[in-house]
DNA sequence: TAAACAATGTGATATTTTCTTACATGAATG
DNA sequence: CATTCATGTAAGAAAATATCACATTGTTTA
């Protein structure tokens, strides 16, 4: 569904909004934001805008943070998950060819011997 | 879906937002309201707040007058509608008891021979 | 046709909300 | 014990919104 999803991160909620939706300070929220844990859009007047996806997210981090996880902790999470995904992203985006595959298999026979370089081969691969 | 009813019904967008999503000035909104098409909520600092389900009605509206409907018309098809739903509630909240279902049975088949008096049976029913 | 009405624009002024920046603070941590 | 982390708080500026009044432009109506 991929309407409900545009839906869900259009940013349309000020501050005051999400401060009692997520039951947080307007001084934590500006600082998860400083944090890089969340990107909230900025209008015409330089006001933030949330998502229901930043609530969301802003829950989370709530719940984290409850757990006991500090910033560090948490960032390394949403890296993680970013991580991830942007691999999903390129494996969706560019499926692998023929001559991908062969080249991974080869490879994949020399290093059963223990015989790669760091570098890399310094011979042909194909 | 109860839930989404409920999330679609939360006042948590300003007017600046509305104004966007819907394609209105601040004066067309605050007329509307004026003339009790719309009733935001109001936060602490006296703020209209709107819902989801306030912006739809919004665009209703707009939708209307673009079909040369005016205020008085679009009153009363509100009217209409909010009458048909008071109904249906009163319906869902008290339904038929058997004994209802007999005399509607017992009427109906009275109304058969058309000798239904205009201020109903003057002899018991049951 | 003049007057009235309907729907909206515009301007003034007050209040509320949000912004940034800076400093304060208690708890955890090395 | 000195730092760092996460948050509170205060000040001053800028933006958003409120109400109220008057203006404008079509459309009805007497």
């Amino acid at each position: 569904m991929k309407e409900k999803e545009l839906r869900r991160s259009l940013a349309v909620l000020p501050i005051g909004t999400v401060m009692k939706l997520a039951s947080l300070s307007a001084r934590q929220i500006r600082y998860y934001e400083e944090q890089g844990l969340i990107q909230p859009e900025r209008n015409a007047g330089n006001r933030r805008m949330f998502s229901l996806n930043d609530v969301d997210r802003l829950l989370e981090i709530k719940d984290y943070l409850a757990d006991g996880i500090n910033m560090a902790g948490i960032k390394e999470i949403y890296a993680q998950q970013q991580q991830k995904a942007a691999q999903q992203a390129e494996a969706l985006a560019q499926p692998l060819t023929d001559i991908d595959v062969r080249r991974i298999l080869h490879d994949e026979f020399l290093n059963i011997g223990g015989l790669k370089t760091k570098d890399g081969p310094e011979y042909p691969t194909h």
